[in-house]
DNA sequence: TTGTTCCAGCTTTTT
DNA sequence: GCTGGAACAA
């Protein structure tokens, strides 16, 4: 193969960045300016023109899907296989790295990996072990704690002793959590990264090893790495100049959950010798669209700096939709979408992008009623699935009894008799002796410890698992999954279940087994570890699709965040209001308002061809009606670049308002949407909807005894409230 | 042990 | 105003 298929499909700014020579790199993509194409064409250029050995390559991601398109493209593009080549997720690497060293990074041989569900689970056990109450130190909100913790580097015992109540709590509750998770024999997410750190860190020839093996690492989504990954990617390239990065500013909107921002600023002070490539020609979407976006995003301090562009003209004007509240929003959407459908547009093509889940809700039912196919994304995957957790907890026992998080989980489920006061008993002796779950159930049942029937229905479970164990030993993965789903009982338990929901929930086991039956033991690459192991890493690493009908043609339904990374050629934006997008708790917070319109970009970048931004009068809000104001981000698309759909009857026109901005007329009135009036007569009320400009301007006024009035301002005598 | 009632909470999500 | 989880009663 010759050079010219990895150089000639790329534009100017995409070769430089894949032909550059070795030093640090930033590739500054923008939305839609083929960031994977040229993360892909550089790594094929390493191993075609530079000579490099798959071998040689790192790279990582951040979600599974974005790491296996990545795998599939540079097979595509080059042909020759890729196993040799390291493309994963952050915590896929991690989990590998940990496995082949578990030793250097003290844990046991048969760790486990507990997804964030698990996580919270064991803590809330722990608190009830400390005889801490809930409410005062919510579940959440330790966890949440402890992983900003780990996602900084810091160890409980890092933790200063002295504080206030709060912290010295904290680093009690800390420090037993790490205990509780290296007696079972478990760790999180943020640990895995963690771990990693410390590892590369205190063992240098670990280090060296991945050093030498690594001689190019790339990058994606640079601007979502977070504290200690950034500091594990110098630790693997200190002093060579091999590290790719491929990132954008603008597209940072996973600040709450850790990623730093900064680490893309950061990047050209840590390497002075680095050079910075902007991708700033756009593929994907028309002029106007661009320029929204454009526009939007230039109200945000300290960025990099990047303007998108095309050649592909400017396309139909933005659409912006008033919707008198939340149904009205959801019948405009959806007529829209009927018509895009009757014109023979596909409904694959079609997003409706909110900043909420529960905004959802509305689009379904009109959806539904209308009988148009749709999907939403999000919700439970199919690993996070009770019967499949409980399933799963089956297995992970089998594999390591001391699992007491999993010990826990099913040691009543199917119900078997084990109350809450046998499993309290348990855990007691457990923590008396700092012994497992699993353990002190032995022992007690040694020392007849407990009433005979409880002595009875724990020694059953154990002998189940025990049972289950030993019958399974020489089966193959799914053969095993398939016994523990039929004798656990768990099968008998949902076959049972006359809530409905219980067949879906035999489908799911199925699921199961077939899951187990795909699994690929080679490709996991590891051969220190059992399979069973290694599927239990599998489940906890990827949580797995929450629909498989992915084929069908559908309208796509789904949060602004899921939506990164997708295009679509014709995107609703819903709900645009303060207090809903920009979110209420980021209203305050002028950071937060940042990554809020970093958000809004990211949703407006979506769009190929069509987008319709809407905004509700009014909306019901925690069972409250609100008259929430329109978005600011609104106001910052150019107006040339909007267009207003009216549906509803019209209220003549003043030629004035017409012509006007349609956004500012949003702004410019001294009454805002949603600003609470008296009237003399009328008595008081809200304003709804504003129209014209000067002695033309009226505004529509939603009294609490006299309901709904137009009024003249030039007339009407309103007090502001 | 199960069914019912009660009550807090309520952005975004991957690993 | 709805939901899910926890506390409570039978």
């Amino acid at each position: 193969m010759d050079v010219s298929t990895i150089i000639n499909p790329l534009n100017d700014a995409q070769r430089e960045a894949v032909s550059a020579p070795d030093r640090p790199i930033l590739v500054l993509a923008g939305a839609g300016s083929g960031k994977t194409r040229v993360l892909v064409h550089r790594i094929a250029w390493q191993i075609q023109v530079m000579g490099l050995s798959p071998h040689n390559i790192l790279a990582v991601t951040f979600t599974n899907k974005a790491a296996k398109e990545m795998r599939s493209r540079v097979e595509a593009l080059l042909n020759i296989p890729t196993q040799a080549m390291w493309i994963g997720t952050f915590h896929g690497l991690a989990h590998r790295l940990l496995r082949r060293h578990a030793r250097q990074a003290n844990l046991p041989e048969t760790f486990q990996v507990m997804d964030s569900s698990d996580q919270l689970r064991l803590i809330k056990r722990l608190l009830a072990g400390l005889s801490l109450d809930e409410a005062q130190w919510p579940p959440k909100q330790i966890q949440w704690y402890i992983n900003g913790q780990k996602d900084e580097g810091v160890r409980a015992k890092h933790l200063p002793e002295g504080g206030d109540m709060f912290q010295r709590q904290m680093r009690v509750i800390y420090l037993a959590y790490e205990e509780l998770c290296e007696r079972s024999g478990l760790i999180d997410f943020a640990e895995l990264l963690l771990r990693v750190h410390e590892l590369l860190r205190d063992n240098p020839e670990v280090l060296a090893f991945y050093q030498l093996r690594f001689l190019q690492v790339h990058v994606d989504e640079f601007q979502d790495t977070n504290t200690i990954q950034y500091a594990w990617l110098r630790l693997l390239t200190t002093g060579r100049d091999n590290l790719f990065v491929v990132g954008d500013d603008d597209q940072s909107i996973y600040g709450w959950r850790g990623a730093r921002i900064e680490n893309i600023y950061n990047f050209q002070k840590h390497f002075p010798s680095h050079q910075l490539i902007k991708l700033e020609q756009n593929y994907r979407s028309t002029g106007n669209i661009l320029s929204a976006a454009n526009h939007i995003i230039a109200n945000n301090d300290g960025r990099l700096g990047k303007q998108l562009w095309t050649d592909a003209g400017q396309g139909d004007l933005i659409s912006l939709y008033a919707a008198f509240n939340e149904q009205d929003e959801a019948y405009f959407v959806v007529e829209r979408i009927r018509s895009w459908i009757s014109e023979g547009g596909l409904r694959n093509d079609i997003a409706i992008l909110y900043r909420s889940n529960a905004q959802s809700r509305q689009f379904e039912e009109r959806l539904m009623t209308t009988g148009v196919p749709y999907r939403v994304y999000g919700g439970l995957r199919f690993f996070d699935r009770a019967e499949i957790k409980n399933a799963l907890a089956y297995l992970r026992l089998m594999s390591n009894r001391h699992d007491d998080a999993s010990f826990e989980r099913v040691v009543n489920v199917p119900t078997r008799g084990i109350g809450l006061k046998t499993v309290d008993d348990i855990r007691l002796v457990a923590r008396e002796h700092g012994v497992s779950l699993w353990t002190a159930a032995v022992e007690m049942i040694g020392h007849n410890r407990l009433s005979g029937r409880a002595r009875n229905a724990l020694a059953g479970f154990l002998n189940l698992v025990e049972h289950l164990s030993a019958l399974s030993v020489d089966l193959a993965l799914f053969e095993k999954v398939k016994v523990v789903v039929e004798l656990s009982g768990l099968l008998e338990l949902y076959k049972n279940d006359k809530l409905e929901r219980g067949e879906e929930k035999l489908e799911n086991l199925e699921e199961l087994v077939n899951a187990a039956r795909l699994f690929d033991y080679a490709e996991s690459g590891e051969d220190n570890l059992s399979e069973l192991d290694m599927f239990l890493a599998h489940a906890a690493l990827e949580a797995g699709d929450a629909q498989a009908d992915e084929f069908d043609d559908c309208v796509q339904l789904m949060t602004l965040h899921s939506a990164k990374g997708l295009e679509f050629k014709l995107v609703f934006l819903v709900g645009m209001e303060e207090g809903l997008f920009p979110s209420m708790q980021s209203l305050d917070d002028p950071k937060r308002l940042e990554e809020e319109r970093r958000l809004c970009y990211v949703g407006i970048t979506r769009a190929r061809r069509q987008l319709y931004l809407c905004y509700s009068e009014s909306r019901k809000l925690y069972g409250r009606e609100s008259y929430p104001r329109p978005s600011r981000f609104l106001r910052e698309i150019p107006a040339e670049t909007i267009q207003e759909v009216r549906l509803r009857a019209q209220i003549s026109h003043s030629p004035a308002a017409v012509k006007a901005n349609p956004a500012a007329a949003l702004s410019e009135s001294k009454f805002k949407l949603g600003q609470r009036v008296s009237h003399e007569k009328f008595g008081e009320g809200v304003v709804l909807q504003i129209e014209g400009d000067g002695s033309q301007e009226k505004v529509q006024i939603n009294f609490k005894d006299a309901g709904l009035k137009w009024l003249m301002l030039a007339y009407a005598k309103l007090e502001l409230l």
